[in-house]
DNA sequence: ACGCAAGTTGTACTTCAGTACAATCGCATT
DNA sequence: AATGCGATTGTACTGAAGTACAACTTGCGT
């Protein structure tokens, strides 16, 4: 059982190609309206699309698999893709059987992407730049919490550890979620990791 | 304001040097306890140590700061102290102000290498064995709520997007903190992200 | 002296997460 | 037919997480 799959697309061509490898396929009624969890599978070439590197796919792509196509793909367009938080990039037109295997990559967690694709995103790893760390924003007092609380320790381990309460543990913790935009410590987690 | 400091040594000149650093380092009374948190400075030349590369130690530094230290430090032997999960690897006998800046960069969560170690480490980035997924134990519909989960998505979010009600979500959660061996959804993110 | 930010803690409350104990259904293997 | 596993859901409970509102202290710069 897969979750809902949203095509968004103008090429009517590809959209029967995808009806007729998945049930439930369908355009979105409202333009971007997306379900938590559902999947988009979006045509690169659907008109007026933002740039890959406009932070609200960052978003998008947190609460949704987004799948990126294109009739013709290429590494610099998927290179983009990925990076944006993409959960696979291919071709529009591909096999049936290979989309299947996408999908359900997908819905697993997993990142899909060509080989040659593979192999770009790993050499690009070393040139990394070294990003501006999210976490300057909090005072000192906040950074050891968020990174105690990003490890795994509960509330009442991180009071102990740095001999306070649990309740200034508490306030710290929300201090951290106002001033990084997240809701809970798993979030956090997320951030302080520099996933998404 | 920093976390006790055990200090695992049989080195008498060390342990002075490290408590005319810093307040509060000390001997450890049990052989291995550890108070989650805390800092444990190790000093590899300590006897019957278990090798870096044994499973113990990553349980260990999930709840305790861990910083390896020599008195004859090697890029070698701080690959594999980092990789680990130390939190640092430095001079045992370094000078205060090192001393300080080291664990005021680990109580913050960070890592503290040395500049040659931190370029072996880039190179080796490349070269990173394919790990065998720690999902695998999972069925098909634990592995898709688990990693819904690792993205930050509540279990109500997680039951709309798969169609489930709130209470399957927990059941597959449940399963899956069992088979990881884990006792929480932040460190159910934490495996499923490949962190420690 | 004054304002301000950071750190600390308290009480009380709401909501969420996680567990215990159980039950039903489908499907595949024996 | 029987057994077992995975998926699903229910009720009920405990405890942790997070928020609201508020207060006190310390240090630092003006």
């Amino acid at each position: 059982m897969t979750p809902a799959i949203y095509f968004y697309t103008q090429d009517s061509g590809l959209l029967r190609h995808w009806q007729a490898s998945f049930d439930g396929v369908e355009l979105p009624q409202q333009e971007w309206a997306h379900a938590a969890g559902s999947i988009a599978v979006i045509d690169s070439q659907y008109p007026m699309l933002p740039a890959w590197n406009e932070p609200i796919w960052q978003q998008r792509m947190q609460h949704q698999y987004v799948i990126v196509v294109n009739t013709c793909p290429n590494d610099e367009e998927g290179y983009a893709v990925l990076l944006a938080g993409a959960a696979a990039y291919c071709h529009a037109a591909a096999p049936k059987e290979l989309l299947q295997q996408v999908i359900s990559a997908v819905v697993s967690g997993e990142i899909w992407a060509g080989r040659s694709l593979v192999l770009r995103l790993l050499n690009a790893v070393n040139r990394l730049p070294a990003k501006p760390d999210p976490l300057l924003v909090l005072s000192d007092r906040e950074r050891e919490v968020a990174h105690a609380a990003a490890r795994g320790q509960s509330n009442k381990e991180i009071a102990r550890a740095l001999n306070i309460t649990e309740r200034t543990v508490k306030a710290h913790l929300s201090a951290c979620f106002e001033k990084l935009s997240v809701n809970d410590r798993v979030q956090l987690t997320l951030r302080v990791n520099g996933i998404n």
